[in-house]
DNA sequence: CTGTTAGCGCCTTCAG
DNA sequence: CTGAAGGCGCTAACAG
């Protein structure tokens, strides 16, 4: 192993102007930055992790909290985790993984190890009991969720509200009379999240505005059977029904629950999920979606970490950021009349 | 923060004791051990990562190196994270994630800087330029992949000569006389991986023995449209023939484009796909699928990483560790003769 | 502008 | 069975 001692020889300077030239905290005659910089080169150092975290305090690592484990749903995790680890390489961070089974557990263990300088926490829960633990850490944590109460955390997450009016909208724009939300799973809508709950108040709030019927059918368990029962009771009042799926899991079933009643979408009625936009493509037919926007939430997170992390920096004052949805026209919903 | 010199001077002994308590490495009387784990748990003591890593030159940390970035294929990925996760927690470690933009220059950085004590590297290329780098590391490193030279590392892999005889076996069980693969677009064959050549290996040799005819359908690019070609000349031979298709993202649009022909996968012909369960499992109709058992090869490769750590250990002699697949009879395939 | 020095918190050899 | 002490490699005062 080289180590900063060995380049400082090398370079004919004590080790600590290795360390200056490095970190840039003092300036540095143009000549021996020049020679300590060759010798960098020529030795290949690189400085141990370790022993820079013993000594600044930090660790440049950021830990990330995932929903992996028995019953999380991790649809369209991959570009959240992409986005932020892309993110967190660009300040030259790196991530440490840490699945939500740990519980409240990891992330005292992240804090008291000391072994990141910031926590994102993903698949928050409306009355997540780890938020308190996270509040109380020492270490900045960030929400990609937004909970009833965020204990004094910072939030990020998809505008669910605006997402719910967007769709409700656009059913609205192409003629439909009537507007129908098929709604999560029980086990999803008590485990989690109220992410259902925000859309759906969103939605309403937009079927009023443009004096649309508005209804919910219960809860889709998973799987197809489910699905077909669920279309069925959407279906049966007749009208020009309008359907919003806000359930990635969920959507595929009930598309397909509706081909199975030779209905056909986009010819005879409206069918608009909230997805990722691969899964929505990928479907056949192509599904009018509204985006999770994955990617705008995770960067908006990072950008907030590394403002609390510059103790220069202001962080924002706000503390609930929502992230704005976006709706892509495919061959589920009728053409526009 | 608190130190293993506060819990020292909590249970009246020297630091030294307790670091000797949480490492067993040294006989501790029952008494003092007791006063030194009140302590502990009093304190809510937990070691620095840093300080720990710096003395004992191990960092309780695996790197992961997975494919993100533009042009990976990130189908099922995240099994595989999720069992390396939960594997490398159960040895009290942790995993830092890197991605394969970051070609070499992330393994280097892993290993120079120390940040870990073993790297698992995937999406692995038939001649993949790292490694080289690799082997050079310094650290152990083990491959979820099969390259062409193995450069003396450890690899772990579906063993896909395995899976595409066990398809074409199905096939020949189920009255089909012939077997027609459809392969990958050209770009993954390119870019990737010599997996796709080893599964037809195994096929055409299973094709051989059963005496069916057996071709290649010219790689499909991504879309519907390449997939409408590809079955197209897939059908157009005649006969009974079934299909392979060793491509989780390609399998869903060939689906439908059979079924788009008025053709019904499990009554006019059988479909095979090489994918995971739950994608197959999704489908309309369910697909029978040969599994690329993500949890069995994640399991594998991290039993011989930490044995590779643990140097009272004997590594495996075997370089080249192969998972065999599992297919499961879904809806896609004929009903038994 | 540069060098010297004192830790950061823990592990581990050496003494007892 | 336990304590004292040195050092892991780096940062950041403190001195010049």
């Amino acid at each position: 192993m080289v180590t900063s001692r060995d380049v400082a020889r090398a370079a004919g300077v004590s080790q600590s102007t290795v360390s200056y030239v490095m970190s840039g905290r003092r300036s540095i005659s143009e000549e021996t930055r020049r020679r300590v910089l060759a010798a960098i080169e020529e030795l290949t150092y690189q400085p141990n992790a370790g022993a820079r975290a013993l000594a600044s305090q930090r660790t440049q690592v950021v830990g990330l909290v995932v929903p992996f484990g028995p019953g999380a749903d991790t649809t369209g995790l991959l570009p959240f985790i992409e986005t932020i680890a892309s993110c967190a390489r660009a300040e030259d961070h790196d991530v440490l993984l840490v699945t939500t089974d740990e519980g409240a557990a990891g992330l005292t263990r992240l804090a008291g190890r000391a072994l990141c300088d910031a926590i994102v926490l993903m698949d928050i829960g409306a009355a997540d009991p780890r938020l308190p633990v996270a509040a109380a850490l020492g270490v900045p944590v960030i929400l990609i969720g937004v909970p009833d109460d965020s204990a004094g955390l910072h939030c990020v997450d998809l505008d669910f509200p605006l997402a719910g009016a967007m769709a409700v909208d656009e059913l609205a724009r192409l003629g439909h009379d009537r507007v129908v939300l098929i709604g999560h799973p029980a086990e999803v809508i008590e485990r989690d999240i109220n992410f259902v709950r925000r859309l759906q108040r969103g939605a309403e709030a937009a079927a009023r505005r443009h004096g649309l019927g508005y209804s919910v059918v219960a809860p889709v368990a998973a799987g197809r059977e489910a699905a077909r029962h669920a279309v069925e009771r959407a279906l049966a009042d007749g009208g020009r029904p309008g359907l919003v799926v806000p359930n990635s899991q969920a959507v595929g079933s009930v598309l397909q629950a509706v081909l199975d009643r030779g209905l056909v979408p986009g010819r005879d009625l409206s069918l608009i999920g909230l997805s990722t936009d691969e899964a929505a493509e990928a479907s056949t037919p192509a599904i009018t979606n509204v985006s999770l926007e994955p990617r705008d939430v995770s960067r908006r997170t990072m950008q907030i970490l590394f403002r609390l992390l510059d103790r220069a920096q202001e962080p924002p004052a706000e503390l609930v950021e929502l992230i704005s949805p976006r709706l892509t026209r495919r061959e589920t919903t009728l053409p526009a009349p």
